[in-house]
DNA sequence: GTCTATAAAGTGATAGAC
DNA sequence: GTCTATCACTTTATAGAC
């Protein structure tokens, strides 16, 4: 996996904007932004940034689009491996976001926030591209809850799985502040969490038998 | 419990510029909101919104505050009933926010972005003023944890109640897009929620004793 | 490609009439 | 208390020199 720096020395003047401005957007949100913070972020012109990319939105938009799609994937891989159980899917899964999340803590609450902000512009633009009932792990769900006789709509297993996993992030800053952890003691919890979620997605599946 | 009508037809002037307020910030967030937006929303005049409130930013902070409020709201009551079981405790008030979110869906979104966005700002006006060693549910959980032989940080047990109760909320919109369930059959789900979760925190403690 | 200067449009806030 | 008109300032975007 590619490690993204900060702040690329020899980059050239258009990552070096985007990079910028993935930081700023990220910390601030679209409105809240203005210009003048990516170009003083990146140490560059304020008109560089219309010559690169000829208006604040199309470069919000262009950052939007990278940022979901870092969040989206090799998702669809994940989900349609022939190779592992769905256990396994799970915990690879969360082992996946979690990693993800402790370099990049800011990004569901801004996502989700842009989501919520701007409905129907946002919403359009995030394809898994797979039609669900194709992938794999539907189909191994299928025969678990069949086997297991599981009476439960798997969208709450779904939310279970993804709010466990990405709500303490989202609630993070607030959390340390009540209970002045530190972040390094959080991104502990996080890890620990990776092998933890799944023993309790077990647990919730077992407790869901008719 | 009061209702509170969208807009209130005879309410004050000051009300009703607090009510547009408080629907278009939550909507779009701080920095987005322009004070003209309020005026039309509230069917009033732009002046009217400084001669009551003196600036953009001392409404915004009177709207927050009162959220806050909402959002903490009884829990100290609830974490500190001497009358109910733990189980009960967690019942109640995983009942409690739902029926909360079902109305006001963004307040988590909206609420957490804004600390994000202005970290220090906000979060020092949260306060349940209550020490948490204090809390009777604090001793209940030690006690329980004890005879049960748990094994596991308490805080971890608070975020799965938190993300698997909140965080259907913030993805609701992304969620309802991509599987094409309506608003209602959303509702119907987070009622279900409010017995299923409380069993689901069961199966997990159960499934973290040594 | 990169900069300075400035146009063009927006935005919070207020003065002053009613 | 409420309105219209307007000020003062910010912000995006571009023209034009280098």
């Amino acid at each position: 996996m590619k490690e993204k720096p900060q702040i690329e020395k020899n980059a050239s003047t258009e990552e070096k904007i985007k990079e910028a401005a993935r930081k700023v957007f990220t910390q601030k949100g679209y409105a809240a932004t203005r210009t003048r913070d990516i170009a003083e972020e990146s140490g560059l012109n304020l008109a560089l940034i219309n010559y690169y990319f000829r208006s604040k939105e199309n470069l919000f938009d262009i950052i939007m689009l990278e940022n979901i799609q870092l969040f989206m994937h090799s998702i669809a891989d994940i989900l349609n491996d022939h190779d592992t159980t769905l256990k396994e899917k799970i915990s690879v899964l969360i082992g996946h976001y979690i990693d993800m999340l402790i370099r990049n803590p800011q990004m569901p609450i801004f996502i989700l926030n842009e989501i919520n902000t701007n409905p129907g512009k946002l919403v359009e633009k995030i394809g898994i591209n797979v039609k669900h009932d194709d992938l794999f792990i539907v189909k191994q769900w299928k025969e678990v809850a069949k086997l297991q006789g599981l009476k439960i709509n798997p969208i709450h297993i779904v939310m279970n799985v993804v709010g466990m996993t990405i709500f303490p992030f989202m609630g993070g800053p607030l959390l340390r502040n009540r209970t002045g952890i530190s972040m390094e003691e959080f991104n502990v919890l996080m890890e620990q969490r990776k092998t933890l979620i799944p023993v309790w997605i077990s647990a919730i599946l077992k407790s869901s038998v008719e």
